[in-house]
DNA sequence: CTGTTAGCGCATTCAC
DNA sequence: GTGAATGCGCTAACAG
């Protein structure tokens, strides 16, 4: 409504005076000014996002691209990124679907972190090509100033394998998330290497990352009518899932099957047994990823990182 | 980078035509068009936003508000908004932290859904007054277009109070959540009418909505040393606190102690024994809010509506 | 069918 | 210290 225009009719002054004013810029005087300001505030004045950007060229506001299933995520992730951001005057945006992803190259937003499987690499390399800030989380990708915040999924599934491997099981699953997703690939790289080095059987059985997912894997194990398995769920939500097949059946988690997960999320932390998983600061990871936008927003060049991985042991694997 | 501008030099002909032709307008020969298209994808031609809102005077955004510990409704509030809207050609963002309230005046977003007790009830009638669309799922606020989505709340705490009395405890306890939560304050409200009712004894214990607060509460409960207690907990998420807590002693819950949550949270269900607790379905609640949306943005008047609740039998009641 | 032109709301350079 | 003028990128009314 009360324009800026407005407000410098009613005070007698020009657009650009009352523009100083209102930005506090010292090339007004103090008396000018604060009538100005009062003038604003009583036409209840808010400036207008599109003029200021369309001349500014930036918003000062971060997209950060999170999938569906991120859900499990949002809480500590989110606190890590946003606090850092906050600190250096940037604003958050949580962006989700198709279409948002336009906001990086029509400059809604100054930059991007992403962790959204669905968001193409080719599409993250085109916006860098044109300039855009973007940190991934969700994948390796090589390209100019971009840069990676990954997990130490080699650490993770090694680990885990390890200790599985403890209890000399005949043969370990391996229950992967959806096929082209570089986590669940990373961490079925090496849980394989391991077993290849330990010399111990798997099987893989294919997986989404999602609890559905894990309930059918569990089910393909169980029908298999052999006690005493052992599973390694590429992520929690899937052994969740596998919690979920098990409760309607007689074989007890943690005694006649063994089951590690991947992520460390809050409903593993409650379920009966406690799920042993491999767990990350998901607010460090944030906060790096912070850290990292803001550097790459100075023009400075960054560096990838890893975020270290490590064991929480539960009563699920003995 | 590439403006309209360069795609019309480059297609000898004038900005308008270019523009024309980018938004399919009738108006341009096919061929032109199809030449002009062909350049803007060569020049990898995306439009810039702020000119575009700054012309069209809307975004077809819009803002969703939650708070930190909304992290829980998540997922499937999420979806039930993003279907209704994306349906209608609206995009969404999710929105927090004091700044971006500010996205609303500044026509950042063309409405706003609103769950998030921070944001202050006067800056939105404020921001009602400037004419803007604006729903609101955290408390009861009669004023103008306002929409309110409410939980049925009287139900919920009637149902809740009913079931622990079917145990004649001597008295239940009340945990809360923050002052002045419209939430927490209806549900204490119902509450206690129903124990008044009831003629059964009750003390209120000061919450906060978070686990912590929960597990303070337990303390103070299990401190008193007298075993098989009743609790109403307002919310879940302290509810979960208090299982923390009594987890670390020899009290068993839904024996010697019982506890009836609020909002059937994902952790609820899995948590031993499964939490008993009110549930409401989050996705409809969200659905609802994005339909009252579209139609206030259609210029429709609209109706507040109460999302149902119902109670959810686990055994942490007997 | 296509070009000219005038803003949308604001920040800023350059005179005065 | 203040004002006039310009342009950010785009749309749309108006001419032609």
């Amino acid at each position: 409504m009360a324009g800026i225009k407005e407000i410098a009719r009613r005070a007698n002054v020009s657009i650009s005076t009352a523009s100083y004013a209102l930005n506090d810029s010292p090339k007004v005087k103090a008396e000018t000014k604060a009538r100005i300001l009062e003038i604003a505030k009583e036409l209840n004045y808010i400036p207008n996002m599109a003029g200021r950007t369309l001349k500014k060229q930036k918003t000062d506001l971060i997209g950060i691209y999170l999938t569906n299933y991120g859900g499990a995520f949002y809480g500590s992730l989110m606190k890590g990124i946003t606090d850092g951001l906050n600190a250096e005057g940037y604003d958050v945006i949580i962006c989700s679907g198709e279409k948002s992803h336009l906001f990086v190259p029509e400059k809604m937003v100054d930059g991007a972190i992403i962790l959204d499987s669905t968001f193409p690499t080719e599409e993250i390399k085109n916006y860098v090509d044109r300039g855009h800030s973007i940190v991934v989380l969700d994948r390796r990708i090589k390209y100019k100033q971009l840069c990676n915040i990954l997990l130490d999924n080699k650490r993770g599934s090694t680990i885990a394998i390890d200790l599985l491997s403890e209890n000399n099981p005949e043969k370990i699953y391996l229950v992967t998330g959806p096929k082209d997703t570089y986590d669940s690939e990373e961490r079925l790289k090496y849980a394989v290497k391991q077993l290849d080095y330990l010399e111990i059987e798997f099987e893989i059985i294919q997986g989404d990352f999602s609890k559905n997912g894990g309930t059918l894997a569990a089910d393909i194990i169980y029908k298999k009518g052999q006690k005493n398995q052992h599973v390694f769920c590429l992520n929690d939500e899937m052994a969740i899932g596998m919690y979920d097949f098990f409760a309607e059946t007689e074989w007890e988690i943690g005694q006649d099957i063994q089951i590690i997960g991947f992520d460390d999320t809050e409903v593993s932390r409650y379920v009966k047994p406690r799920l042993t998983t491999i767990r990350y600061s998901k607010e460090k990871w944030g906060a790096m990823a912070a850290a990292k936008l803001i550097a790459m927003l100075k023009g400075e060049s960054v560096k990838n990182e890893i975020i270290r991985t490590h064991l929480v042991r539960g009563g699920s694997v003995k």
